[in-house]
DNA sequence: ATGGCTGCTTTGAGCAGA
């Protein structure tokens, strides 16, 4: 099973985009972030007519997280569950469901905006209450979430670590986050393979960030422990990245024998 | 040091993103 991560920021915007790669790449499953759209809007014909049964949960202008699952191989999203049952929530930034026999999880962490900030206490709050509730499904189907998580989690993962030491998306409070996550049972499916160095999943539209590959890797795919051994592969993949008008996410892709 | 793009919005300057 393929399933993959991408921040679209904006859906209507990229709907071609989301479309021409699902189909090229095959992708089973794929967790989609900042549609920017409420639910009425949401392009569930157009989805459909390529294959994909979709789940959303959205609001205009910010946030909105999506599922879509490719018919013909994983059927339609089962169980779905909107946003955190154990976080009150107005900001739609999470989508659950059944896929597979897997617990999906598509993620939009909040982007922090500065250190000390109120976004940034929430931004924290916001993913204890995330590790909480993983932690509470150990024991149900293998979990995998997906998302932009807005950290980069190593120096590795950052373009230039002494610009970003400290900053958001860097800090220390957030990257012990990442970890947190890890201990409640989780492998980084993108680590367990060799990497190019400098592989990146988001750069600046300013400055040809991604002409001069400065980015950081803040989109992931973390697996579940109990099937870290059939994960297969795990790649970002930058071409959509180089397309007219692009999303200033690439979206990430991991093969899991399931 | 600043702002540099992009998408969005009670359509137009300001917010937010990362």
């Amino acid at each position: 099973m393929r399933l993959a991560t991408w921040n679209v920021n904006s859906l209507r915007m990229r709907l071609d985009h989301l479309t021409d790669w699902v189909q090229a790449q095959q992708v089973d499953v794929v967790a989609v972030q900042e549609t920017k759209l409420t639910d009425d809007k949401f392009p569930v014909a157009e989805l459909d007519s390529v294959g994909y049964a979709s789940a959303f949960s959205g609001q205009k202008t910010y946030n909105g997280v999506a599922l879509l699952t490719r018919r013909s191989t994983v059927g339609e999203p089962a169980n779905v569950t909107v946003g955190n049952p154990l976080f009150d929530d107005e900001q739609k930034r999470l989508i659950s469901a059944d896929v597979g026999g897997l617990r999906v999880t598509c993620a939009y962490f909040p982007n922090g905006q500065e250190v000390g900030s109120e976004k940034y206490d929430y931004k924290l709050a916001w993913i204890d209450a995330l590790v909480q509730w993983l932690d509470s499904l150990r024991d149900g189907p293998p979990r995998v979430l997906l998302g932009d998580y807005n950290i980069a989690p190593d120096s590795r993962d950052v373009h230039d670590p002494a610009q970003w030491d400290g900053k958001v998306l860097c800090s220390e409070p957030e990257r012990e986050r990442f970890t947190r996550l890890l201990q409640t049972g989780f492998v980084d499916a993108f680590r367990l393979f060799d990497q190019a160095e400098k592989s990146f999943s988001w750069w600046d539209y300013r400055m040809l960030g991604f002409r001069r590959n400065a980015g950081l890797r803040i989109d992931h795919a973390l697996v579940d422990s109990r099937i870290a051994g059939q994960v297969r592969a795990c790649r970002i993949d930058r071409e959509p990245r180089a397309l007219e008008k692009p999303s200033d996410h690439a979206p990430v892709v991991v093969d899991i024998d399931a």
